[in-house]
DNA sequence: AAAAAGATGGCCT
DNA sequence: GGCCATCTTTTTT
């Protein structure tokens, strides 16, 4: 597949989460350098009682009202910066965990492990394995400064309840690689997604 | 003005 | 599995 103009990555996000988030997995996201592919997602939808957008639109959470494919960077627990792929207005996909290709020794490095299996695994882990901050809120992911680049699809896929939350809990839009060491968690046995 | 919640992660047992 | 650091945003008084 040839790389994705911005205009097709822009189209490919304009659609509901739940619809893109399975569809990110094995996609590529880079910063500078460092990234890897996705290998965990979940959605967060509009009229979502999960979903930061839930209430409207406030200053925290204004980012998922912007361009379809930009970036939506909020801190969690007063520690953790969280990264999500805006899609249509109101709602974004959260990256989970990745598995690194490249930028290996300065990811390691930010995050203080040199286990891989503990670079990336968390939404949390990933953004300071990658630098993500505040900074990268609202920044296109077409190329300037990040780049995401979905992948062919056809994986085997996993799917699952939302981790983290307490309202919509039953909504099982957590996706996953299938048998992936990169996780943050495993699935537990549940439903099964072919490949797409 | 005050309080509670929160899309987490690391360390403890 | 449990505890809790840490702090911004949101909700409630």
């Amino acid at each position: 597949m040839p790389e994705m103009t911005p205009d097709a990555l822009r189209a490919f996000c304009d659609r509901p989460p739940q619809i893109v988030a399975p569809e990110l997995i094995g996609a590529t996201l880079m910063l500078a350098g460092a990234g890897g592919m996705i290998v965990e997602t979940e959605a967060y939808a509009s009229g979502d009682p999960a979903s930061h957008s839930f209430s409207g639109q406030t200053s925290r959470n204004a980012a998922m009202f912007g361009r379809p494919a930009s970036a939506y960077v909020y801190l969690s627990y007063g520690i953790h910066w969280c990264f999500n792929i805006v899609c249509q207005p109101g709602s974004a996909v959260l990256v989970r965990a990745l598995e690194s290709l490249t930028g290996f020794d300065e990811m390691a490095a930010r995050r203080g492990v040199s286990d891989p299996r503990k670079l990336c695994s968390g939404p949390g882990k990933l953004c300071q394995a990658l630098g993500i901050d505040i900074s990268h809120n609202g920044l296109d992911l077409d190329g300037g400064v990040l780049r995401l680049m979905p992948g062919e699809g056809g994986f085997q896929l996993l799917c699952g309840r939302r981790i983290g939350i307490t309202r919509a809990v039953e909504r099982e839009w957590r996706f996953g690689l299938a048998g992936s060491p990169f996780l943050s968690r495993r699935f537990p046995a549940t439903a099964r997604q072919t490949p797409g």
